[in-house]
DNA sequence: ATAAACCCTGGAGTATACTCCAGAGTCAAG
DNA sequence: CTTGACTCTGGAGTATACTCCAGGGTTTAT
C-alpha cells in the first residue's frame, strides 16, 4: 500500500503520515521502501494510524502516544517493567474516563433542569 | 479572591487564568473590578477553571469548552435547542469515553500476553 | 516613605501538531 | 516521449495554548 492509499483508508493527509513518521509513531515496522524510495504500507500501519487518532481524540498529546508506542514495540525491557508500565497508563486512562464521565454527569444534570 | 488565590487553588497559572478570559472562558459573572482595576473572583470561577482542566485533559479545545460553555450559559436560546445541544456533546462524550475504553482494552490484552 | 510583593495591559516568544510549498525524481497511458 | 499523477525531502508557515517579559500602578509591612 503507497502512502496515499494510506492516506485514503485511514483519513490522515499525506503530510500527517509523514509527519508521524518524522516523530516516530509510525516505524520501520510499519513500511519498508520501494527501490524507488517510495514507502509501502503493511496493514498494521492503518492500525497504527488508528490508534494515534483515537488516543489524540481521548487528549493524549503524540509524545505520550509515542512514549506508549515504544512501551509497546519494547523488545528491550523485561517484561515486569512492561507491565508496570502499561499498569500506569491505564491508570492514566481510567482517570480519563473519570473525568469524561463527571462532564456527562453535569450536562445530564443541566438537561434535567431544563426539561423541568 | 484575587488572582493568585486562584491560580493556587486550581492550579492554573495567573497568566493561563488571565489567557482563559481573553478566550472568553471566563467571563463577567466569575469576576468583578476593584476600584484598583484588580479582578476579584467568586466561588463558580474556581469550578470554571477545574471544569476547563478536566474537558481538556479529555481532548477538547479551549474552542470547544468555550462552546459547551457559551450553550450552558446562555440566557437566549430556547430550552430546547439548548438541550438539543447538550446531547450532542454528551454524544461526543460518549464517543470519546468508548475510545478510552477500545485502548484500554488493548493495554488489557498486551498485559494478558506478557503475563502468559 | 520606601521596599517587597502584588496587580495591570500589551506584545513577543515557545511547543505542539500539523499544513503547505519548492524543487526534484518516478511511472503509466496515449 | 511527453504529459499527468504520483512520490520524495527539506523547510517555511499556521493555529492553538500557553508562557514570559516590559513597563507601569497598588498594597502591605517596616
Amino acid at each position: 500500500m503507497r502512502i496515499q492509499q494510506l492516506s485514503a483508508c485511514t483519513g490522515a493527509t499525506i503530510d500527517t503520515l509523514r509527519f508521524y513518521e518524522k516523530k516516530g509513531l509510525i516505524t520501520a515496522s510499519h513500511f519498508r521502501r520501494g527501490e524507488n524510495g517510495y514507502r509501502s504500507y503493511n496493514d498494521t500501519a492503518i492500525e497504527r494510524v488508528e490508534m494515534i487518532r483515537r488516543a489524540q481524540s481521548a487528549g493524549f498529546s503524540l509524545a505520550e502516544i509515542a512514549e506508549l508506542f515504544d512501551l509497546w514495540d519494547s523488545e528491550r525491557l523485561s517484561d515486569d517493567l512492561i507491565v508496570a508500565h502499561l499498569r500506569e497508563k491505564q491508570q492514566q486512562i481510567a482517570r480519563k474516563i473519570a473525568e469524561l464521565e463527571q462532564i456527562q454527569q453535569y450536562l445530564a444534570d443541566k438537561i434535567q433542569r431544563l426539561r423541568g
